[in-house]
DNA sequence: AACTAGGGAAAACCATTCGT
DNA sequence: ACGAATGGTTTTCCCTAGTT
């Protein structure tokens, strides 16, 4: 053994690996330090449901040396050292990363026959890792999360020199890419389908119904039923859910809606949503009853219901809207607030009691992200596929919405239609400049007041994606220049952007066209078939400038 | 009965990096 | 320079085993 170094410490109370180094360079634990004093980390408060993790198991075996490294890199992590991670998320590097990680090293010291070193923590150890992990009978994803929850522990002992890191070759400590693809293997929950939504929906309003008594029970149950109904319908998480203040409601400038303001725990913001308020909304609600149809005023009448308790509650629930008073045996009477388990239960019973099932006849699954789901879905549906305008209701970026929530809905692509008019030109020559404006698309019979003008003062119609599904849009046989060159950026759009999201959003747009427009203008003889394709090839060969890449850069603006 | 603690597994989110 | 993929952190889901 060579010259022990020990080195200089700059803070006692940051764990340090004692250790030195051998002839060969490599790093030596010395042995008087295991097994340390105390096996046992505590992980502090966090977010996480554990609190401890215990090393005990994997010292006094053929890997110690390993074990006492991560224990203390562990250590130093929630002493803040190496840059600021959360204590669930230390907690899950042990739960997650390290207890495989250490398993697999018992099993390859006993494999070999030998103890293992700092120094065998190499490309080759980390490979056959991978391999136990993809054993262990769970999903890509699962093993992707467990490998993540160990790398970072093992990264920190490479930077600090206790175990080698190479960053680049075939050796390279850890493989590039270990598990290619895989935000695509992700499944994620499925929204409910529109029986399933039904269903769930009419037990709910029966559910729901007692909230509107005069002496109404503010029971736990009471409320997760009404916090279902919103989450239904405003498609929020979990969490700030639960954490929905007494402030929430926020008026907007548009009338008959009201914002729902809640805290976004990932997203570094609050994110807002817009509620409907007012008695019209029916639309969009289903499930209240129809005394009072909207999730605004049932939020209002919950937080009338639960104002006494707000004054009674505990510093750090005051404020909130889903107060109850606990019928726990422990502590009844206190006023509490819903929980994620409280509402599991809760949803758990009404899911028994309504024999709610799926189509497989097993209990309908319910939880939150079905319900986001859900929402997504009847968004993505009720604003015409639009999908930026989904993403800001639901508060994330296009991306993640186009990644995670919407599934191929073929309802939403086939309830396009064309709604628009085939002009029969020569009955109308005489009026249809009086009564009908030039557009980039054609003609259209309300620029400003249409179905999908944006009517606010002053402000023309540009939704040109919506042209063919609008009401008030009509094209004559002149316009079929303009249509076809429309017709062929939309095509042309194809390779510049996510195939699937071009099936989603634009894939009808042509099909409309061929088997609408043309199809009823060369059937009603408005079209002679000549026209349509001398437009069609004039279109291919030199488009209309408007439809040009040149002028517009990306059809979404007009989404 | 009404909760809570603990745990394992996996998904969701979002900033960063990659590849063209 | 851009969208797509990845990496890394945090949250959710759901179950069992307590506790009062």
């Amino acid at each position: 053994m060579g010259k022990r170094k020990v080195f200089t410490k700059t803070d006692l109370s940051v764990p340090q690996v004692e250790h030195s180094h051998d002839m060969a360079g490599n790093v030596v634990i010395l042995p008087e330090a295991i097994p340390p004093n105390n096996t046992m980390v505590k992980f502090g408060r966090n977010a996480s449901n554990s609190r401890s993790f215990d090393f005990a198991r994997w010292y006094g075996t053929s890997i110690n040396a390993i074990t006492y490294a991560c224990q203390r890199q562990i250590e130093r992590f929630l002493a803040g050292q190496e840059g600021a991670v959360m204590g669930s998320t230390v907690a899950n590097y042990c739960l997650n990363g390290l207890r495989n990680f250490l398993d697999y090293c018992m099993l390859r010291a006993t494999a070999f026959g030998r103890d293992l070193a700092l120094a065998d923590v190499n490309r080759d150890l980390i490979d056959g890792y991978l391999g136990h992990l993809a054993g262990l009978g769970v999903a890509t994803i699962g093993q992707k999360s467990l490998y993540m929850s160990t790398k970072p522990v093992l990264l920190a002992l490479g930077r600090r020199g206790l175990i080698p890191l190479l960053a680049y070759g075939d050796a390279a400590t850890f493989p590039h890419n270990p598990f290619p693809h895989s935000n695509r293997k992700t499944k994620g929950e499925t929204a409910l389908s529109k029986r399933e939504r039904q269903a769930f929906t009419v037990a709910l309003r029966q559910a729901i119904k007692p909230i509107w008594a005069d002496n109404a029970p503010v029971t736990g149950e009471l409320l997760v039923f009404a916090l279902l109904v919103v989450a239904l319908h405003t498609g929020r998480n979990t969490t700030p859910l639960l954490e929905m203040g007494r402030d929430c409601l926020r008026p907007h400038p548009k009338e008959n809606i009201v914002f729902m303001v809640l805290w976004k725990r990932r997203g570094y913001n609050s994110s807002k949503v817009a509620l409907r308020a007012g008695s019209d909304a029916e639309r969009l609600l289903e499930s209240t009853p129809s005394v009072r149809t909207n999730v605004a005023s049932l939020i209002r009448r919950v937080m009338a219901l639960t104002e006494p308790l707000d004054a009674e509650a505990p510093d750090d629930l005051k404020g909130r809207v889903w107060l109850y008073r606990t019928r726990d045996p422990k502590s009844v009477g206190q006023v509490t607030t819903l929980s994620a388990q409280t509402l599991a239960q809760a949803r758990n019973r009404l899911v028994a009691e309504y024999g709610l099932t799926d189509s497989d006849g097993r209990p309908l699954r319910i939880n939150i992200s079905r319900l986001r789901k859900t929402f997504a879905n009847r968004i993505f549906e009720l604003t015409d596929g639009d999908l930026a305008t989904t993403a800001a209701a639901l508060g994330n970026t296009p991306q993640v919405t186009d990644q995670n929530y919407l599934g191929p809905d073929e309802n939403a692509r086939r309830n396009w239609q064309f709604m628009g008019v085939v002009l029969v030109q020569e009955l109308l020559t005489r009026t249809i400049g009086a009564t009908y404006r030039d557009t980039p698309m054609g003609r259209c019979a309300d620029p400003v007041n249409g179905q999908y003008a944006p009517k606010r003062e002053g402000a023309t119609c540009m939704n040109f994606m919506n042209c063919l599904r609008c009401k008030h849009y009509a094209v004559t046989a002149e316009d079929l220049y303009k249509l076809f060159s429309f017709y062929f950026r939309v095509l042309a759009e194809r390779s510049r952007m996510d195939k699937r999201r071009w099936a989603r959003e634009y894939a009808h747009i042509p099909r409309l066209v061929d088997h609408y427009i043309v199809a009823e203008g060369l059937r009603r003889g408005t079209f002679k078939a000549e026209a349509v394709e001398a437009a069609r090839e004039r279109a291919r060969a030199l488009p209309h400038p408007f439809w040009t890449v040149e002028l517009i850069n990306t059809l979404e603006v007009f989404a």
